[in-house]
DNA sequence: GCCTAACTGTTAGGCTACCTAACTATGAAC
DNA sequence: GTTCATAGTTAGGTAGCCTAACAGTTAGGC
């Protein structure tokens, strides 16, 4: 984390690889995303809802729905950009924003029957697509890839903190 | 690739998985890519010119540099949006851009030496930055990323084409 | 009680990076 | 030497992010 240390060189070169593997990444990412009904900021938003979604954190005491401000550091952004996000999503019939019971500052965002299905629907195409491109791997490449998803989960986990 | 198969479970879990991965690296990157000095699709851009700097493809009869085509193949994006940014790192000195004396249609463009400089640093602190993420991993978790890596190499390298 | 401070979200305005469509200029084919 | 294809640029538009300024609500200190 500190930058005046000289930091192992066979770290360095895993960063390196490992950034190099991201960056050429985002142009599968854009592929999967270009299919037209949801975009990426939005299909994660909507996702976020659909896990947090039944219950939210939370007690009886907290109302359905997650709060904005939440779903910005959920979703690594800003509130304004989250708010954005929510209104265009809510213009769409897919989500749903009420008033919080219990503090009137607050706002609690809410799928819709309709989000839950676009979501749903947007995922599996996605997952498909992608399972066409991980169709070609063998297996092995698939199994040290499983191998590393948690790895990479880990790795985020420590951001969002 | 074909979405009329009903594909493999497995596959569809794996695919799921993979772009969830994916997803919250986003967050990532664009945390390195905060430092202000270079934008990603920038260094992205110088990198292609360093990579593929000296000799172009090629050969003798063909000049030094990159054409924009080319270019905006190699980062999955279309050509006015090359341009844009080859504008940019002109304007910023960056980057050349000069005529093909062998066709007077195409622009090749090379790095210049503050370019080289400028991709050098970025790439140095963007990679220390990685390192410092990566440094908090246990060695298991390190060894799963690095076996992963070629594979998400290979898959980009497919869809390349 | 009430005034200030902290917090939640929205609005306004601006930026970057991408896109498509339309254009210019050169090269190649016949 | 038209005609067609190719290489890039220009123009105009969109999505998603940001910061700054604002309005409303809650909580604390006195």
């Amino acid at each position: 984390m500190n930058a005046s240390e000289p930091a192992d060189p066979g770290l360095l070169a895993l960063a390196q690889d490992f950034r190099e593997a991201l960056r050429h990444s985002i142009y599968l990412v854009r592929r999967l995303d270009a299919d037209g009904e949801l975009s990426a900021a939005q299909l994660s938003l909507l996702k976020m809802l659909m896990d947090a979604g039944p219950a939210t954190g939370g007690r009886a005491s907290s109302a359905s729905g997650v709060r904005v401000g939440e779903i910005a550091r959920n979703l690594g952004v800003k509130v304004p950009s989250a708010t954005e996000q929510i209104i265009k999503l809510e213009r769409a019939g897919l989500a749903r924003r009420e008033p919080d019971p219990n503090d009137s500052r607050a706002v609690r965002v809410t799928l819709t029957e309709a989000g839950l299905a676009a979501v749903a629907a947007a995922n599996e195409r996605r997952n498909s697509v992608m399972a066409g491109v991980l169709s070609c791997l063998s297996d092995d490449d698939r199994a040290a890839l499983a191998a590393a998803l948690p790895v990479i989960g880990r790795i985020n986990a420590t951001l969002q903190a």
